[in-house]
DNA sequence: CACTCGAAGTTCCCTAAGGGAACCCCGATT
DNA sequence: AATCGGGGTTCCCTTAGGGAACTTCGAGTG
C-alpha cells in the first residue's frame, strides 16, 4: 500500500504514530500490559493474522517499546513493556476513558480501573503538569518549540 | 485489504481506535485543533492523498468527531471539532507528550504547550479522577466492568 | 454572456499491506 | 521414532492507500 511513513515529520504526534499506529500495534500493547504477553495468545485474543503479528511484534521491539524475553529452555517467549513501552499504556488509559464517555452506551464500560493509591474505581485525568490545574485541549496555545521545522 | 474492524470488541481502546484508529486520522485531527481546517489545505499540509482525505473527513463526520461547515455563499467548508472530537485531542496531547520525551532527540519539541491557567509552558499529567494522585499504567488494577463480554 | 479561477471533491490505475491457511522448525515428552 | 506445542514463515488473494487527472459549482472579470 506504499504507506507514508511519518518518522520525519517535525511533529511528536506523527513521530509517535510512527510507533504505535498501525493497525493493531495498540491492541498488542494493551494484551502485553494486561498480562496477554505470548504469540499465540495475542494471536488468538485478538483474531490478528500470525504474519502481521509477527511484523507488528518486531516493529515494536525495533522501537524499544516491547521486549522479547525466553521463559523456557525451549524456544519460547514472552514479550514485556519496556519503560518506554510502560508509558505508551498511559496513552492507552486517556484511549479507553474516551471509549468509555463516548461509546460504551447502556452495558457500561468493559473494563474498570482501580487506582492503588486510593483503591477506587477511578480513570485519569488530564492536569497541567507545571500548576496542576486541569489541561485540556482548549487550555493551551501552541507555539513552535526548539525541534519545530526550519 | 480486508482489514478486521474493531468496533464489535468489548475494548474501549479497540473501539476507540475505530474511530481514530486508520492512518492519517490523528493528523488530521491535530491539524483542524491547530486551525488547518479545509480540505486542500489539511491536504497540502499533510500530503495525503485527496482521495484518502475525502474518506477519512466523512468517517470522522460519521463518527460525531469532526462537523463539516458552509464559511461562504459558496461551495466552501471548514472542518470543526466537536465535543466529542475536542476531547480526542486530549488523546494527541498525551501522544505529543510521549514524542516529545522519547523520540524528539537533540532538536528537542517541535510544538510547546502553553497553558492558559498558569501561563506557563508545560505538558499534561495523568491524575487519579479520584484522588488526584498520579495514575499510570503501573498505578491501576484492572477489573471486568459492566460491559464486559459474556 | 463567455471565460477563468479556485475550493472541494471524484475517478482511475497501480502497488503494497492485511487476512487466512498451510507449512516449518525445534526442543521436550512418550 | 513419533508426537506435541509454541513460535513463527510462506504463499496467494483481496483491498486499501498513493498519485495524478478530471469534474463540479458558484464568483469574479471583461
Amino acid at each position: 500500500m506504499q504507506r507514508t511513513n511519518f518518522r520525519e515529520m517535525a511533529c511528536s504526534i506523527a513521530r509517535t504514530l510512527d510507533v504505535i499506529g498501525e493497525p493493531w500495534s495498540p491492541l498488542i500493547l494493551r494484551d502485553v500490559w494486561a498480562g496477554v504477553s505470548r504469540f499465540d495468545q495475542i494471536q488468538a485474543d485478538l483474531g490478528i493474522s500470525r504474519k502481521v503479528l509477527t511484523e507488528r511484534l518486531n516493529h515494536l521491539i525495533d522501537q524499544g517499546v516491547l521486549e522479547r524475553h525466553a521463559y523456557d529452555m525451549r524456544p519460547r517467549y514472552e514479550y514485556r513493556l519496556t519503560a518506554k513501552g510502560a508509558e505508551l499504556v498511559d496513552l492507552l488509559m486517556v484511549m479507553a476513558g474516551w471509549g468509555d464517555k463516548w461509546l460504551a452506551g447502556e452495558a457500561g464500560p468493559p473494563v474498570l480501573y482501580r487506582h492503588h493509591a486510593c483503591g477506587e474505581i477511578s480513570g485519569v485525568d488530564l492536569r497541567c503538569a507545571h500548576c496542576g490545574e486541569p489541561m485540556h485541549a482548549g487550555d493551551v496555545d501552541l507555539l513552535p518549540g526548539p525541534g519545530a521545522a526550519g
